[in-house]
DNA sequence: TTGAAAGCGCTAACAT
DNA sequence: ATGTTAGCGCTTTCAA
């Protein structure tokens, strides 16, 4: 739209300096005295000069690394689909010369995502994506970015504060509501409802799922309000443990059971009612993972809201590439991800 | 810069050809033997070089020009919205070395559209952007587009066909069924309906919001299959006729008054009432033109159904250059606007 | 504080 | 058919 042929040649030569110093005003790398600086600024904007891009990338060849900080896991597990997102996306970004490097830590161990953190910091990436299981220690994380002009990117759940640049993930209070009434909506009111967590939320190590359960527990006391929000803690890790508290509470309960998890971790409720033979449940739960797709077919689990996490996490890191090698700002703060509900007659085609 | 320090150098010299020789197979320039070909592109996939897109970008001066072919329009008139929101569109892609251009035809003569297309088609653009008015003529045009290799996206509305890269606009038809929605869903059946339409659609020109009165039927025959559907036509530009025609439609129905537009002239409707003092009517239109607002602010029409034009085409340009620079392919093929209800209440906010 | 100059990796015109 | 070479516009030493 404009013939913006003017180079740094002509800015240089116009203000009667060389190129050097042209570049030298225009990155403030200082060592400039003010009357040349002066001149060139003027010139510039009176030839309108617009760097090009390209060369300047060419130029520069500057290493350029999106660090992404999410919880280790195993094959299947929901962070394995994150996961291949990141790596998905980092061939796409590739092409900027960027580079993405994934970093784990254990999401039941406050100590190793401390030291995941710091690793981080130190290797000084030029962007980071953040999956934000411990809400505190990320919130000093991500100050500590921001000390470093560092831009950091949530994913999948997020902090409240200002200094991100994006949240791509579910809207978390809303996916709650939803899961409340999926659970409940134009029934008849439950006597109990059994909401399974894991025992970490128990511990004072906050939960990333709190705000699903805030809207949970709204949609429950609004609508519900009678109904009974029964607290069970289990320890993903100790299967036997699981039994045994799962045992006493749901177990024992002669009534029609209405289950939910806020995380993606169903898939252990419904191996128990399996295994029990429990019938007349209604069981709901988060993300199509393989173990909670098979449960879903058969019938152990009512519905799954999910979710395309890989998708997720290929426009965070392709947002954040844009930004850091072009500056584009982006475009929508909030990135909330499609809400999908699953059941057994769609799940098919997902 | 990456990993990939592999460059056409070192291509070359494992292929034991020249850099220029690397280069002709790269981009299939010929003039290469059969014998180099192979060679070179073996190492290359031995190598695994990726060509450095800054440096292509750089070298090879391309001019890229995309072409919005639009029609013309007055200030405060629908289009102006779109021509604002490419201009600075170009603004942003100037960056990328990519120029903007944007031809008007009118959209009341086939003759102009055809002219404006023949010389889009000689300009031989890097890409297309295309509010299709006229349905057979869009038709043969973006045929000749694909003949050239020029890539094209719809604008504002769409022409069913497979060689698009993407639409930009609004749910044609689920706009029309929520229109219908708002203007008599929850309410007594309305004896009749008047949809105000212009001349032209009449005249067998097609009309591009035919989708949208395919959803409003569908509506309307669904929930109120007794209602009378009741046609008017009026031509936009005499005003002396259009109040003729209503005179003798709206004007004289004594009963409550259920009336629609289709596009974005709701105003001629709303002036036409305002001046005949009519009561009792119930008026919806499209899109927020400043008219358009005046009448949803002084009470003659009580819902608008609006979209952010601009960001529309914001997005559709930079959806292209992304796509004739970088070659990334577009996310979605469809991009549905959102729909926003406006009335009196939260007009002020838009 | 400044200028000169050597690239960055690729393209394309020119020579062979 | 192939090699050579001069840029593209900017960054970044290195001297001065």
């Amino acid at each position: 739209m404009e013939g913006n042929k003017v180079t740094i040649n002509d800015v240089a030569r116009a203000a009667g300096v060389s190129k050097g110093t042209v570049d030298r005003v225009l990155h403030n790398r200082g060592e400039v005295s003010q009357k040349s600086k002066e001149k060139v600024l003027k010139v510039i904007e009176e030839l309108g000069f617009k760097p090009n891009l390209y060369a300047s990338l060419l130029a520069s060849q500057k290493e350029r690394t999106i660090v992404c900080l999410i919880p280790e896991h195993l094959p299947g597990e929901f962070w394995s689909l994150t996961d291949k997102g990141i790596r998905d996306a980092a061939v796409l970004v590739a092409r900027y010369g960027v580079k993405v490097q994934i970093v784990n830590y254990d999401q039941y161990s406050l100590e190793s995502f401390r030291e995941a953190c710091s690793s981080v910091i130190e290797s000084k990436p030029s962007g980071v994506l953040l999956a934000p299981m411990f809400r505190d220690e990320s919130l000093t994380f991500v100050n500590a970015l921001v000390d470093n002009g560092i831009p950091y990117i949530f994913l999948d759940s997020k902090i409240e504060e200002s200094g991100s640049l994006a949240y791509f993930g579910m809207p978390m209070y809303q996916s709650g509501f939803l899961c409340a009434d999926i659970l409940c909506g134009g029934r008849e009111i439950p006597e109990k409802v059994y909401v399974v967590r894991i025992a970490r939320d128990k511990q004072g190590l906050s939960d990333p799922t709190a705000d699903r359960r805030n809207g949970f527990m709204d949609y429950m006391s609004r609508h519900y309000p009678d109904t009974q929000i029964v607290n069970v803690f289990i320890n993903p890790k100790d299967k036997g443990e699981i039994y045994e508290v799962l045992d006493r509470s749901i177990g024992s309960d002669a009534g029609n059971k209405f289950i939910v998890m806020f995380n993606s971790r169903i898939h252990l409720v419904a191996e128990f009612i399996a295994e029990r033979g429990i019938k007349d449940s209604r069981v709901i739960g988060f993300d199509a993972l393989q173990k909670n797709l098979e449960h879903l077919r058969s019938g152990y689990v009512q519905a799954l809201i999910a979710q395309h996490t890989d998708r997720q996490a290929v426009d965070a890191v392709n947002a954040m590439a844009d930004y850091i090698v072009f500056g584009n700002p982006l475009a929508k703060k909030d990135n909330f991800t499609q809400m999908d509900i699953l059941t057994k007659y769609n799940c098919e085609y997902y």
